[in-house]
DNA sequence: CCCTCATTTCGGGAAGTTCCGAAGTATTAT
DNA sequence: ATAATACTTCGGAACTTCCCGAAATGAGGG
């Protein structure tokens, strides 16, 4: 994770659709969701939603995957778990003890079920 | 952490600018970094970073405190908390074993050195 | 093959963001 | 007082993002 990359996913996630739009596929994981169900759920035109889901795929916070007709769209945790590191690296600069130790447990680990 | 606060708080750290910004300051936590330094390190000039420094202030990233003549600038890690919980809430819908678990351990504790 | 359903791409105008210099405010030093 | 330091606020041009309707694409079904 660079700094490029950190700001996509930040920009991704900064506007009200998206981010509801990626809580409703994180509560969904590890399944994906149809983009006409995260549409209907969202009260968002087919158009616009693509777009949004465009910018969270480009941005490697969700995967896409064509299922018969419907695309599924899934939340990606690792990418979670790669902006919190990218946050938080060097944090308190090793000074202050412990927080090393509470930063590495700030890993949502990758779920395979 | 409501939806409008992660909104302030994601589109804050979309630029590179306040990115490294927050991250300087992460890697300074517990202390405070004046604003003048931080300008220095990024090469920003006073007023463009200023109006930075007051957005991640606003989106409740960092806090200022007047030390004198500095005004000196933290990172609120509590914050980076709140964001993670927001952002993972109702992670998997319970379905996946572990991964409240996992979740529940994505928190960087507040730092109290 | 033709049709339908699911989704993406395109166009373009409204709305928001970013930048910096100049001027303003607050705090200490002389 | 006067001046220097350390910021913040303002104004306005350049750039980006946002939205939706209309048209295009792609995969199955009849």
């Amino acid at each position: 994770m660079d700094q490029d990359a950190a700001i996509d996913a930040f920009a991704a996630l900064a506007h009200p659709t998206r981010l509801a739009a990626f809580r409703l596929l994180v509560s969904r994981a590890p399944d994906g969701v149809p983009a006409m169900e995260i549409a209907d759920s969202l009260a968002a035109k087919p158009s616009t939603l693509s777009g949004h889901l465009a910018i969270l795929k480009r941005a490697g916070l969700a995967t896409a995957e064509r299922h018969q007709r419907e695309i599924r769209y899934a939340a990606n945790l690792m990418s979670v778990n790669g902006l919190v590191n990218f946050l938080l690296a060097d944090c308190c600069g090793g000074r202050v003890p412990g927080c090393a130790d509470v930063v590495a447990a700030a890993c949502p680990a990758p779920v395979t079920p």
